[in-house]
RNA sequence: GGGCGGUUAGCUCAGUUGGUUAGAGCGCAGCGUUGACAUCGCUGAGGUCAUUGGUUCGAAUCCAAUACCGCCCA
């Protein structure tokens, strides 16, 4: 084995091996366990988000195939429709035409061509960071199993009348020339302006007079489309108005003056100009006043004949003359700067217009309902739990959902317009003539929003409507597994439409099957100063980039180790540096326990509480089968971060720094038997850190089973068992002894250390070693190695070592004199113990305090007043052996 | 406006039923390289757990308020 490891070298070769022998696919046996991944978009390049799912996804994964369960990690990709439109119509606009001048066939040639190569450079990615999903079921939301879920509950929405066409009030996207969604639509705080503007009142003639309400408005280029001013009901500065009219200042027009409970008194002059075409609250208030809705804007951002003389021009220059115009006429009573939200798209970037259109709409209460029980009554549970409380805000508060689209990636509308009649088709399968008069039938334009698609991805994945085997072996699924920032977007919508979609299968459950059972939800991965990565910023991380720089084991480390569930996490070297650094140490450490073994060793374990086995021997058994105890404990809470640093504590702080360092001394002398505990050890914690750093603890495993074939047979630690806790191995005692020996070792270093004795010089040294004496003498080349001491010797009391010129350490369970002839400060041995006789006095009195007082000892649990007296104990005998010490030296 | 989260060592963060002297990684200081690993080993320094008040025998942990930072929804 080389010196280092080196994850370039094996990890290609190890991924096409695991692949290769089919490991990734679902073993058929075992309880079924399954994630189905969510799908990333198919533009650009995979992110540190994405490289987070999959590291949280993959141990999940790997952790339940070792269990033995029956393990389906579903991956596939999403067509991510308006992103991916865009990138296909800039192309074209470098060409100088858009996608008007050539045909939606022609259009989607190109679509598909940039989607074949997009989709195999992220399944590229996914391997390269060790992702164990089943690639041979890969699925994307366009191909023809997804479309066909598509267009099955589109039909059955609207045969249950819930998909209506209307035309309502949506956010419009300039640049992508498509109503987009609510969720869509990004607030930000934009500096602007607030215009107070008049409004004179008309007389009965309807001419102006001198007199004038004033309205405040950030958006003045929509006064053309004015319908009302309305002010509070209570209002009393405007009770002599209601009922009048007053003029519109852009056109002339006259509108009334009402009274409505939706107006703030208190912002701005308290009254609203009312605007039911370009504002949603303003058209509600339309609606319960009957007002008519004007449309002054055309789809590309011009404003329209209904803006006369205002038509043609772009929407901000309106909006700068329309101010002009009406400041002229001496009818802007004052400008002031005004900080407000601006919706944005979220893909371009572009101020979004309000405005009304004739749309598709999912009407989403019936569809919320269900959903909101499942997760009230807790089949299906959030990790963390906080994020309930905003889905279920979100679900109860939820409107109607516009999901077509103006654009032409995506699965289009199942819907068909006779030419003939006046026949709508809504179908599964393309019709070729109306239904009705045999008239030719031609098919609607516009294509569905992408999350409507990927809102099945639990059931579409998984062949539905169809009904596969897969379909009924793994659905439910067991874990979503996603970011906090799509909870709206995807897990929300899944869970309604998954629901929708399964309510006749089980009379038991008339409102459906839950899609899942657990969503887990990380957090963002920010830029080591703690902002989020963002194109714009500049800032992005490229995961496939830190992997080769540190080996995917390493960034699969940094990853998890810093993520808690639902917390943000920053990514920095530090991290990346720490797992690199595990990777190499678990190498060494193996690469030095393999070539202890020598081909006639007898490396089968003698079983708990035989005398084959040393008491060092079985404190790490007893330390390893605690922690394979607390590993599972952890995993199943989805404490990944936490699993981790144990199993990683348990291999370098105890395992090699401790363990391997007492085998060394043994074998040396020519002792054998440390060399199954070795292996048995080391075999186990490749086992436990397998799901998160797989490719290492492969590489190790195979040249380790090569020593000690698996026992049950595996042919790779992928497919391995997975450590349950053996108890039987729990053991106090040697805890406590090694625990003892440990104190021993560190308190001499400690002198050493402090006293600035030579690393390499031998010095003797006394041990009163009280309770662990016999382990003591047992493993006394260790320690003498270990503390670097000779002679050793083990005494039974203080009276025994020298008081002369020696340093003491007092420790709770026994002393260690070092003397120091010719080393020996008077002074400052007196300084040390006076002031460790300071810290541990002041102990005593805190423990003596808490002891004396009787609340305590009548309400606290009597374990831990017996906890307490043991502690008062322990420190009193330290505190007289540190008075002893201080006496002798005089 | 409504809701949520954060504030713990120089930095990044753990600390999940309230109970030893609050931990880790990195950084820092000192020492160390004759065969597992310098991507390493040993030793050490470093924190009134944001503030205030409350509950409790006991609070980083529970409750209330305040401050600052961040996010979501409207």
């Amino acid at each position: 084995m080389a010196p280092a490891y080196e994850p370039a070298e094996v990890e290609q070769a190890l991924y096409e091996w695991w692949e290769r022998n089919g490991f990734f696919k679902p073993s058929g046996a075992g309880e079924p366990f399954t994630i189905i991944m969510p799908p990333p978009n198919l533009t650009g390049e995979l992110h540190l988000g994405h490289a987070l799912t999959t590291a949280v996804e993959d141990i999940l994964t790997r952790w339940h195939r070792m269990r033995g369960d029956d393990t389906l990690w579903q991956p596939g990709v999403d067509h991510a429709a308006i992103a991916v439109n865009a990138i296909i119509e800039r192309d074209l606009a470098r060409e100088g035409i858009s996608r008007h001048d050539i045909s939606r066939d022609a259009f989607l040639e190109r679509v598909w061509d940039f989607v074949t190569r997009s989709r195999s450079r992220i399944a590229e990615q996914h391997r390269r960071l060790g992702a164990s999903a089943d690639w041979s079921r890969e699925a994307f939301t366009m191909d023809e199993d997804r479309e066909r879920s598509v267009r099955t509950t589109f039909k059955r929405l609207y045969d249950d009348g819930l998909i209506y066409r209307g035309e309502r009030l949506i956010n419009w996207c300039i640049d992508c020339g498509s109503a987009i969604s609510d969720l869509e639509v990004d607030y930000e705080d934009e500096a602007g302006s607030f215009w107070h503007i008049r409004y004179p009142v008309a007389d009965a003639a309807g001419n102006a007079t001198d007199e004038y309400i004033v309205i405040a408005t950030t958006r003045p280029e929509t006064i053309p489309a004015d319908t009302a001013v309305a002010v509070h009901p209570e209002d009393e500065r405007y009770q002599h108005l209601l009922g009048r009219e007053v003029i519109v200042p852009a056109n002339g027009r006259r509108v009334p003056v009402i009274a409505d409970e939706a107006v703030d008194p208190e912002a701005g002059s308290g009254a609203l100009k009312v605007t039911p075409g370009h504002d949603p609250t303003d058209f509600e208030i339309g609606e319960r006043h009957n007002l008519p809705v004007v449309n002054i804007l055309n789809l590309d951002g011009t404003l329209n004949e209904n803006a006369t003389p205002y038509a043609g021009i772009e929407r901000f220059e309106a909006r700068r003359r329309i101010v002009e115009d009406i400041d002229a006429r001496g009818l802007l009573e004052r400008t002031e700067p005004y900080t407000h939200a601006v919706g944005h798209c979220q893909r371009s970037g572009t101020i979004v217009e309000p405005l009304l259109s004739e749309q598709w709409w999912v009407t989403m209460a019936p569809l919320a309902r269900p959903a909101i029980a499942a997760v009230r009554d807790g089949r299906i549970r959030f990790v963390p739990e906080r994020f309930e409380r905003t889905y279920l805000h979100w679900m109860e508060h939820i409107r109607d959902w516009c999901i077509s689209r103006q654009i032409w990636w995506g699965h289009r509308i199942p819907v068909w317009y006779c030419q003939d009649c006046d026949e709508t088709v809504v179908e599964v399968e393309t019709p070729t003539a109306c239904p009705s008069c045999g008239g030719a039938v031609e098919q609607d334009e516009d294509t569905l929003d992408t999350w409507f698609s990927s809102g099945l991805w639990p059931l579409s994945t998984l062949g539905w409507p169809a009904e596969t085997p897969e379909l009924r072996r793994y659905y439910p699924t067991q874990v979503m597994e996603t970011g906090y920032d799509i909870i709206f977007f995807w897990v929300a919508r899944m869970i309604m439409m998954c629901l929708y979609n399964t309510k006749d299968w089980d009379a038991e459950q008339p409102d459906g099957v839950v899609p899942f059972e657990h969503v887990y939800l990380h957090g963002l991965v920010r830029a080591p100063d703690g902002q989020k990565m963002s194109k714009s910023k500049g800032n992005v991380v490229d995961p496939i980039e830190l992997l080769e720089r540190y080996g995917a084991d390493a960034l699969r480390y940094a990853l998890i180790s810093g993520t808690s569930p639902g917390n943000d996490q920053r990514i920095t070297d530090d991290r990346l540096e720490a797992g690199r650094n595990l990777a190499n140490k678990l190498w060494n450490a193996s690469r030095f326990v393999l070539q202890m073994v020598e081909p006639d060793d007898d490396l089968s374990l003698p079983p708990a509480g035989s005398d084959a086995l040393a008491v060092e021997d079985r404190w790490m058994l007893s330390r390893l089968e605690r922690v394979v105890e607390t590993v599972e404990t952890l995993q199943q809470r989805f404490e990944l971060a936490e699993a981790l640093r144990q199993s990683r504590d348990c291999f370098w702080d105890e395992f090699a720094d401790w363990y391997i360092e007492f085998a060394k001394v043994r074998v040396r002398a020519g002792d054998r038997r440390p060399l199954p505990v070795l292996v048995h050890t080391l075999d186990r914690i490749l086992r436990l850190l397998h799901p998160a750093m797989p490719f290492v603890t492969e590489e190790i495993w195979q040249r380790l089973d090569a020593v000690r074939p698996d026992p049950a047979g595996a042919p790779a630690l992928i497919v391995a068992a997975f450590p349950r806790p053996d108890r039987a191995r729990f053991d106090d005692e040697p805890e406590r002894q090694i625990g003892a020996v440990q104190d021993f070792v560190r308190a001499i270093r400690n002198i050493r250390a402090e006293k600035r004795v030579d690393a390499a010089r031998w010095v003797e040294a006394y041990l009163v070693a009280g309770d662990a004496a016999a382990t003591a003498r047992a493993m006394a080349p260790a320690i003498e190695v270990l503390a670097r001491v000779r002679p050793l010797h083990i005494v039974d009391t203080p009276a025994e070592a020298p008081a002369e010129q020696a340093v003491t350490g007092v420790l709770g369970t026994g002393q260690v004199v070092l003397p120091m002839a010719g080393l020996f400060d008077l002074d400052a041995e007196r300084q040390r113990l006076e002031k460790q006789i300071a810290e541990v006095s002041a102990e005593t009195d805190r423990q003596q305090a808490k002891l004396a007082n009787e609340q305590f000892r009548s309400r606290a649990p009597a374990d831990v007043v017996a906890k307490e007296e043991e502690r008062l104990a322990t420190a009193q005998s330290r505190l007289e052996g540190l008075r002893a010490s201080l006496a002798e030296l005089g």
